[in-house]
DNA sequence: CTGAAAGCGCTTACAG
DNA sequence: CTGAAAGCGCTTACAG
């Protein structure tokens, strides 16, 4: 292998002028750049990155957490995210949970172990807010909530759910099932309980503590319940298996379609709802007259589907765009020198951890925003998670979503 | 930040000692290790692994090359590859090159700057063999012909065509339509030419330079064109955008249900099916008994679209297992000091390269297999290639197809 | 503008 | 079994 030392060699010059050379530092003369140029070349010299991340103690790597990649969702972010952090000068390592088998551990030790520069956080975690918290590295959540001073970037889900409940209202639907996640991600925060109602059918338990969650969709689907509950439209929750068990949704809508037989409207990720869509047509079914089905997420499987998808669609770019950021700052906070955790314990949050509350765009609510009146206190409050309300002092973005209106639903 | 002259000067012993430990190489008495331990433990000690990747100059890191991971097809690949690169020790770094919207060059940089151990490329380009083979690291190509002594691993695309063939000629299609990737990917070596037939509409020329491609899927055009002519079939190949344009499979479809009213079948990707029933059950056309559809990759959305697609299935855990069983023997190859195609013009290839091309699976065929009679000399023979022939040397992994038959083909 | 030196944090022969 | 030394290949102050 060819090293500097043997450029500087071939050049006459010492180490320190190829180096300037190389990365276009400091003041060299034309001839000696020249020099040194054609002996890089004669040589086919290549610098060897390895020692220049030792000095730097970074790699210009992040890690992207998802649960498995093999899912739309988290194949769309995943592609977004890379191209925002390409645009930044960074790599993606993929870290995906489901599909090495494998929780966060191995990953979070690459980046205490500077193998990364940060890591963007988007899969399902049990462990403890003390955890992310003594890590004291970059970390960006995204869409769950890890500890205090973590900065957050989530979807609107609570305005997702009133854009549901809005579409179901108009078109008069009187029945409806959502088909989620499992239960028990709704509550993995550690006073948390959830009430099981039947076999594979849970009703969510209206309260504070359904917020004490690090699987913040959980409000989408207590946003629309509440909203289906004031009108007095009849719904259920049925669990498909997790988030990466596509099978899991198929048999849950062949579950509804077989014992729910007066379900008039179904509103799942757009993996359920394809599969809704599917069998459908099989039963002959006629959507929407019957039958509607609504999307949540809004990848391109809503468009691919056997009908076009109505779907609540994420805004992707936007969420790359500010997880990005976020992880940007993070990692120049971290260089500067600015406390990002610390080793051990929990920490008070990070500089700056100002207690605001940031609205991504304008359309969206705050995440966590006590004045809002949607009815009852249901929302959380400062206070009502549970780290203790620190939950506001975390920095949190909040991206709203979109309606698309597809061949799924009636008009209103 | 605390290393190890911090534990070493901790605990009383030289850094080599706490070395030793942190690694269990070598011989150090119990006592020595628990005092280095705990010394670790009070200090929360964590390593740097940049240090140790200099030395090592090894990152463990595998870069993994696609157009764009949003594809179903590239999402599944990547999955299975980073279970089987999880497995041996490696982790994943995630190349895409359209949603950076970049070449291949920024990846094979790192690659030879040692910020990755090798690379998995599995992504359309059209360098020529030189370019590869100058790389002098490990490199391992999917389903594409890059360069003498460049490993390459493939789905059988030859008995692909073949399968689709048979499902179509017992069914009595008369009229078949495919739809696939832009014809221009089809003939990018340096003496290629393509024919074109019509706007938007091309018709594979039948000779030994269709084939002189670093994209094997057209053998699976034309092995089933060939297959179709024998019989008597008509067929059409129309154009969609490249892979990781959606749309274009959507504009294509509706382009073929517009026009080519007596078409009774059609073949596609996953997604150019999925679009096709979509289409299909919104025009009122009855699937399988007046248009058969047939998709080529099965991916979850063949499950996942209007109906159970019949689909040709990709092998992908298959075909990750081998790419990183190749991988894994470069890395070591080259770890030993065996020439891995060496800086400067192309090589002649590797040591291993023995000029076996090798069968992956029982029913598989050969790749290249020049000893084979499906009719005319028509399929590739040594010397066909661009390269004069040296495909032939370069081991090359067939990975067979699987049937599976959905609801949208008539029974045989 | 250029060179000698120290150092990034670890590993591995090599003496003891 | 343990320690002092050299070295992985580069960068950056710091003298000249």
């Amino acid at each position: 292998m060819v090293g500097m030392r043997d450029v500087a060699r071939a050049a006459g010059v010492s180490i320190s002028t190829v180096s300037l050379v190389v990365n276009g530092n400091g003041y060299v003369s034309d001839e000696m750049k020249a020099r040194v140029r054609s002996a890089m070349e004669d040589l086919n010299y290549i610098p060897n990155e390895l020692a220049r991340n030792l000095y730097r103690n970074r790699t210009d790597i992040i890690g992207v957490i998802v649960p498995t990649i093999r899912h739309p969702f988290f194949a769309t972010l995943t592609a977004s995210l890379q191209r925002v952090l390409y645009e930044h000068g960074f790599r993606t390592i993929l870290c995906s949970t489901v599909d090495v088998n494998q929780d966060v551990d191995q990953y979070v030790d690459m980046l205490r172990r500077h193998m990364m520069d940060g890591i963007i956080m988007g899969a399902h975690t049990t462990y403890p807010a003390s955890y992310w918290t003594s890590i004291g590295r970059p970390l960006v959540a995204f869409d769950r909530y890890l500890g205090p001073g973590i900065p957050v970037v989530a979807s609107d889900h609570e305005g997702g759910g009133r854009s549901v409940a809005e579409i179901l209202l108009k078109s008069k639907a009187r029945h409806v099932v959502m088909i989620g996640g499992p239960r028990e991600q709704f509550h993995d925060m550690p006073q948390s309980g959830g009430k099981r109602r039947a076999k594979g059918e849970v009703r969510l338990r209206r309260g504070r503590n359904d917020l004490d969650t690090t699987f913040p969709t959980v409000r989408y689907y207590l946003t629309l319940e509440h909203e289906l509950d004031r009108v007095g439209v009849r719904y259920e929750y049925i669990e498909a298996g997790a988030v990466e068990s596509l099978e899991g949704y198929a048999r849950a809508v062949n579950h509804v379609l077989d014992f729910y037989d007066d379900v008039d409207a179904v509103v799942s990720s757009d993996i359920g709802a394809a599969y809704c869509v599917q069998e459908a047509i099989r039963r002959g079914i006629d959507i929407p007259r019957d039958l509607q089905v609504i999307a949540y997420d809004g990848t391109y499987l809503a468009d691919a589907a056997g009908m076009r998808l109505t779907a609540l669609q994420q805004d992707f770019d936007r969420i790359a765009d500010l997880l990005g950021k976020r992880m940007i700052e993070s990692i120049e906070a971290g260089e500067k020198g600015v406390d990002v955790g610390k080793t051990g314990g929990v920490s008070t949050g990070r500089r700056e951890d100002d207690g605001i509350v940031r609205d991504a765009g304008g359309a969206g609510d705050g995440l966590a925003s006590p004045s809002r009146d949607t009815g009852s206190g249901f929302y959380p409050t400062a206070g009502s998670l549970a780290d203790g309300g620190r939950f506001l002092r975390t920095v949190a973005d909040v991206v709203p979503l979109h309606v698309r209106i597809g061949e799924t639903t009636k008009a209103g």
